[in-house]
RNA sequence: GCGAGCGUAGCUCAGUCUGGUAGAGCGUCACCUUGCCAAGGUGAAUGUCGAGGGUUCGAAUCCCUUCGCUCGCUCCA
């Protein structure tokens, strides 16, 4: 109970607490469970993630679109979607046992403790059952009824299906495309865990890019590209399948997690096995991050085939195919043999899909060759493949890979622990801060506030005039700052014409400082944080 | 949801067994000092001891309930 803290990711928290990074929810009425604040570092840290993610999946390419949707949607998208079935099963709890099981299985299920007889026979004593709603509900409109029942979303990903068809006849693109998202997601997770970890708030960062299916690849190109190797297969070519898209965002998924500070080391990649694949998934990539508590997922990217767009085609009853003219030409220059074979298989997948999801026989051969049929007309539904990835496991993430202890000398060269946050300087909260090396000194101040107005509205700097010079290196070492400009006697002239209009800079890192020309000091730092 | 442990200042913790109404270190703030890596001095603020109820003349301390945190089960589309 005295012992000081060695968890690391207690002394995470402390940190993170202490500084202003991340506060419980509600504190002050006892916290709420499964809920998080930012606090004003945390605010800014997340802030430049999220706007990272959307310059690189975004604005710096021509073939994504952006969208921000509402949290609380039409409940036929979470039935479409399988979200409603999934996570409303009502469950019974053994008191004995200490088992959950559905209560529509009890039957079935064989009981732990004797497994010669089912849960529903043996002496356990079992509570009532209950609803097990993972979604969080509420109703739209003031009147509370089964009517108007409403979910906040679980998920980011479902609107971006819904509006696909918007999208893409208002952003002027074609498949392959991709449609990004951030925001808000909720769920009302049994057990919240390992701090921010699996919060029931949380924030996502989705992609979901569409792409032909392979029977059109080939159709159009000829043959589908297969992966000859692993790593970045580089530029997108036309004749890709979904395994080289699937590839390509892994990989360019690592890419960006490189850039803001998370080398490919400090991941691991995980391909779900054949029965951890979701039924509808034909390949799943999860990324993920060694937290103190654990190697977690950060990141999943899913090849989802055209399952999503398929259920709100047939829940909707509105079409979510598109038109390709491109397929529509080659299509007619197809022998007739390879037709029949791209035919086949389209026809093959769809009515797999179909029976799967309860459609009798007939119904699904029937609706399986329309949509083959489609193919000739130049119609299809797209196939998605996902990069989707947690904003705030990734922010505890990027703040558990910088926390570090290292032995610096004091001032009388005793080796003290100095706590640093080693924070990528893109992701920064703060890129720099000023200090006035004695803060009496009229000119000193005035001139290191000068500094501060000269980079503010470039970045965010702090400017700090209390405690010694060291006290203030080590504050700004604690929350992550890479550069600490410090306006000296030098500066003002006084050591000669060579040193003035210089400051002092020092890295974070190293702890080494240099003289730099305040001219030259923008440049310099927009280089490093950009 | 079940079981166990824990909850005292911004942080880390002492005090709880043996009831007498709150402490330390660090941090924060102000002033002084300070010529480059947590220096020193002086002063200050901050706790309904997680919350609610009970026992008692009196509760941080004992009892009950509840909320929160941690761990193990469970769950994890």
């Amino acid at each position: 109970m005295s012992e000081p803290k060695e968890n690391p990711l207690e002394k995470i928290a402390s940190l993170c607490k202490r500084r202003g990074f991340i506060f419980q929810s509600s504190e002050i009425y006892g916290g709420i469970n499964g809920f998080w604040d930012y606090g004003p570092l945390g605010a800014e840290l997340k802030r430049n993630v999220k706007e990272l993610w959307w310059q690189t999946m975004v604005l710096q390419r021509d073939d994504v679109a952006g969208l921000e949707a509402t949290i609380i949607m039409h409940p036929g998208i979470w039935r479409a979607s399988g979200h409603v079935d999934t996570f409303a099963d009502a469950m019974i709890d053994c008191k004995t046992c200490k088992g959950r099981f559905r209560a529509d299985q009890i039957s079935e299920i064989p009981c732990p403790q004797k497994p010669s007889k089912k849960v529903s026979e043996c002496a356990g004593e079992k509570t009532a059952p209950r609803a097990f709603n993972l979604m969080f509900k509420t109703c739209v409109g003031p009147v509370e009824s089964e009517e108007n029942v409403a979910y906040l979303r679980p998920e980011t990903a479902q609107a971006i299906f819904a509006q696909f068809k918007n999208v893409l006849e208002t952003s002027r693109q074609k498949v392959p495309f991709g449609i990004a998202q951030i925001g808000k997601a909720f769920r009302n997770e049994i057990t919240p865990r390992n701090y921010t970890f699996r919060s029931r708030e949380f924030e996502q960062m989705e992609l979901e890019f569409f792409i032909r299916p392979d029977e059109v690849v080939e159709a159009v190109s000829g043959s589908v590209a297969a992966p000859v190797s692993k790593g970045h297969p580089g530029r997108p070519g036309a004749d890709w399948g979904w395994q080289l898209w699937h590839q390509y965002w892994v990989e360019e998924r690592i890419r960006f997690y490189g850039n803001i500070g998370l080398p490919r080391a400090t991941l691991e990649e995980y391909w779900q096995s054949d029965q951890e694949l979701a039924h509808y998934a034909r390949a799943t990539v999860d990324l993920l991050f060694k937290f103190p508590f654990g190697t977690q997922e950060l990141e999943g990217i899913a090849a989802r085939s055209d399952f999503d767009l398929s259920q709100h085609q047939r829940f909707s009853g509105k079409t979510m195919g598109v038109f390709d003219d491109e397929l529509k030409a080659a299509w007619e220059k197809l022998p007739k043999e390879r037709q029949d074979a791209l035919w086949r298989r389209y026809y093959e997948h769809r009515k797999k899909y179909l029976a799967r999801m309860g459609v009798a026989e007939e119904q699904a051969a029937r609706t399986a060759t329309d949509d083959a049929n489609g193919l000739a007309r130049g119609q299809y539904i797209p196939h998605v493949i996902e990069p989707s990835a947690g904003v705030d496991r990734l922010i505890l993430a990027l703040i558990c890979h910088a926390y570090s202890e290292d032995q610096a000398p004091d001032e009388k060269g005793k080796l003290e622990t100095r706590t640093v946050l080693r924070f990528h300087p893109r992701v920064a909260p703060i890129k720099a801060a000023v200090f006035p090396l004695l803060k009496n000194k009229p000119e000193l101040v005035a001139r290191a506030l000068a500094v501060r107005d000269l980079l503010r509205p470039h970045m965010n700097v702090f400017y700090d005039e209390a405690g010694a010079i060291g006290r203030r290196y080590r504050r700004q070492d604690e929350i992550g700052t890479p550069f600490c400009l410090t306006i000296d006697f030098e500066t003002l002239g006084e050591k000669g014409e060579a040193l003035k209009d210089t400051v002092t800079l020092r890295d974070r890192d190293t702890m080494s400082q240099e003289r730099i020309k305040i001219p030259e000091l923008l440049s310099f730092l927009l280089s490093k944080i950009h």
